[in-house]
DNA sequence: CAGTGAGCGAGCTTCCGCTTGACTT
């Protein structure tokens, strides 16, 4: 991309147009400290969208879409375009992702239409990536300006258009199948109905079976230590019930050891456990679920805390943006983290957030705790300790423990005794996470003082537990949403959505934080899978998402015909002869 | 003459993804 200047004009007059309203204030002042007379002004999300009620895309003319207005965005547009002067400079800071690109491109045919309407001089358009809202952040965009990535747009038509044909085709079939008015089905939502369909039917299929394992008590310094039988890769040992044979040998052998001493090896090992990274909305919206709290709650508390408080006639933005899939954290939260703790640890968590629109959701502020709980109400609180705690968390040590292995010789067959135990010895980041120690069982087993080595001990006894298998779980708020992302259904502004839209459905129930398929929600998505499993299934989404990026990546020529080809493919499955019944209708 | 019913046409539901208010309960 070939870089500009911002400041081409004399009088340093700027328009710098963002998403969001709550950055603009400190991008202004970034501004101001560079001289430029700038305004800065937000367009809310997207300004133009399909219609609502019609298709809405041209499908003989390319299928070409048609975008109107969003309601109340013609006002907002026609604010920001009042603002335009003569010799200005316009810089469109959308945010630097897909959905950003086609903001900026609604926008700046906005203004190019007005500029030709008003006969407006010396006007200069430019597109800007800002990832972080600091003065390095800004600095480095406005000196690398480009023009909008017309491929990028056209990769975002085809996200919008696949989205709207599927959605807006196949909805009309369950109207009529199910005589209901109201029901719907898409990309994302009955792909997510169909993860938790599956897992109910895999629950309704599911035979737990009776198992048998075998612990073996052992005298360890006159102390009594329960071993589990393990096979090599350190796996509990089961026999089935149907395995008669084998339960009544393992019997013999254990009663046979009993009174006798076995050798044991001792290895003990340093290791430490890794900080988990900052919130985003997925791992927020998980996090928050456990306390209680709906995707959608926790969404608008978020909300809130981001808009920020009054405290003594100083307001505070109390969280960085909240709907985000990043867990980057800027200079400036790392300085935070560096103030709060004194001394803090850079870890790596993921590599992919290179060129992210938003960075993690962290605490802004180094505001006293109790202070806080004062302007706070308990949810908003909430919410605020698990940000709080996560963001330093992150910053802080690896927890330290000794770890120590005790296991036999060779005892039956390939079968070990094992007794695994740990030891925190230093805290790290636990101070912040207390719970997380939850996750590893080896810290509720006693720790046994013994150097590594070579040991003799009697077995004392052993017990035959018998067991049944579990049946799987069905999904939570919290599961259901790290498993939307795992598989890349949806996107964190969606996810709250998309949960509520199958509940209104009444395709599914959530009863304690449980979610459950109504029959009604089984039948519809057995029925929507039976005719267009290509298009709703849970891998849909990867395969649009690899032909979005071949549109993104190249030149508009090819990415035209990539739009054309992949909509032309959907189109095809929508009308293939036993399923397009109704689709003659339109169009 | 009153009640029934065939036939026709108009109007309606629906997707996913960006953003906040402006609403109601």
């Amino acid at each position: 991309m070939k870089s500009k200047k911002a400041n081409s004009n004399n009088n340093n007059l700027m328009l710098f147009i963002v998403e969001s309203p709550t950055k603009s204030k400190t991008i202004s002042n970034i501004l101001n400290s560079f001289n430029y007379k700038a305004s800065v002004v937000a367009t809310l999300g997207h300004i133009k969208d399909l219609p609502v009620n019609n298709l809405g895309v041209n499908i003989k003319d390319g299928f070409k879409p048609i975008f109107l207005f969003l309601p109340y965005k013609k006002k907002i547009v026609n604010n920001i375009l009042n603002k335009i002067e003569d010799k200005m400079s316009i810089v469109i800071a959308t945010d630097p992702d897909r959905e950003g690109e086609a903001i900026a491109f609604h926008i700046a045919n906005e203004i190019k239409n007005y500029i030709k309407l008003k006969n407006l001089k010396d006007i200069h358009i430019s597109r800007a990536f800002i990832n972080e809202i600091t003065y390095n952040g800004i600095k480095k965009g406005l000196e690398n300006l480009g023009d909008i990535n017309v491929s990028m747009v056209i990769s975002q038509f085809a996200r919008r258009v696949s989205d709207r044909l599927i959605g807006y085709k196949i909805s009309p079939v369950l109207w009529q199948a199910f005589k209901l008015k109201g029901l719907s089905a898409g990309r994302v939502q009955t792909a997510t109905l169909k993860l938790i369909v599956d897992k109910e039917k895999e629950i309704l299929s599911f035979k737990p079976r009776t198992f048998y394992t075998f612990k073996v008590v052992v005298d360890i310094n006159n102390k009594k230590v329960e071993f589990n039988l393990m096979n090599k890769e350190k796996e509990i040992f089961k026999v089935f019930e149907n395995e008669k044979e084998k339960l009544d040998f393992i019997e013999l052998k254990l009663r046979e050891l009993i009174s006798k001493e076995v050798v044991f090896e001792v290895l003990n090992e340093d290791r430490y456990i890794k900080p988990l990274p900052p919130l985003k909305t997925s791992t927020l919206q998980q996090e928050a679920a456990k306390l209680g709290f709906s995707a959608s709650k926790t969404m608008s508390i978020a909300q809130r805390l981001f808009e920020g408080i009054k405290i003594k006639d100083k307001h505070f933005g109390l969280i960085t943006y909240h709907r985000t899939d990043s867990v980057r954290v800027s200079k400036e939260g790392i300085e935070l983290a560096k103030s709060i703790l004194g001394d803090i640890k850079i870890h790596r968590f993921s590599d992919k957030s290179m060129f992210d629109a938003h960075e993690a959701i962290r605490i802004t502020y180094n505001l006293d705790l109790n202070l806080l709980r004062n302007y706070l109400n308990q949810e908003e609180f909430k919410i605020y300790l698990l940000i709080y705690n996560r963001f330093l968390a992150a910053f802080d040590y690896e927890a330290k423990y000794y770890y120590q292995v005790i296991k036999s010789n060779n005892l039956i067959d390939d079968l070990y005794l094992f007794y695994e135990s740990g030891k925190i010895y230093f805290n790290g980041f636990l101070r912040f996470l207390p719970d997380y120690i939850n996750n590893f069982p080896i810290f509720n087993k006693d720790y046994i003082d013994l150097k590594d080595g070579v040991y003799n001990f009697k077995i004392i006894d052993f017990k035959v537990l018998k067991q049944k298998e579990s049946y799987p779980s069905r999904y939570s708020i919290s599961s259901i949403i790290k498993k939307m992302e795992e598989t890349g259904i949806g996107r964190p502004s969606t996810y709250a959505n998309t949960i509520n839209t199958l509940l209104k459905r009444n395709y599914i129930q959530i009863k304690k934080n449980t979610i459950y398929p109504t029959e009604f929600g089984i039948k519809v998505c057995d029925f929507l899978i039976s005719k267009y499993k290509e298009l709703l299934d849970i891998d849909f989404t990867a395969f649009l998402e690899s032909k979005l990026d071949d549109i993104e990546k190249s030149n508009k020529d090819i990415a035209n015909k990539l739009y054309l080809n992949l909509l032309t493919e959907i189109y095809n499955i929508l009308l293939s002869e036993k399923k397009g019944f109704l689709l003659k209708k339109n169009n």
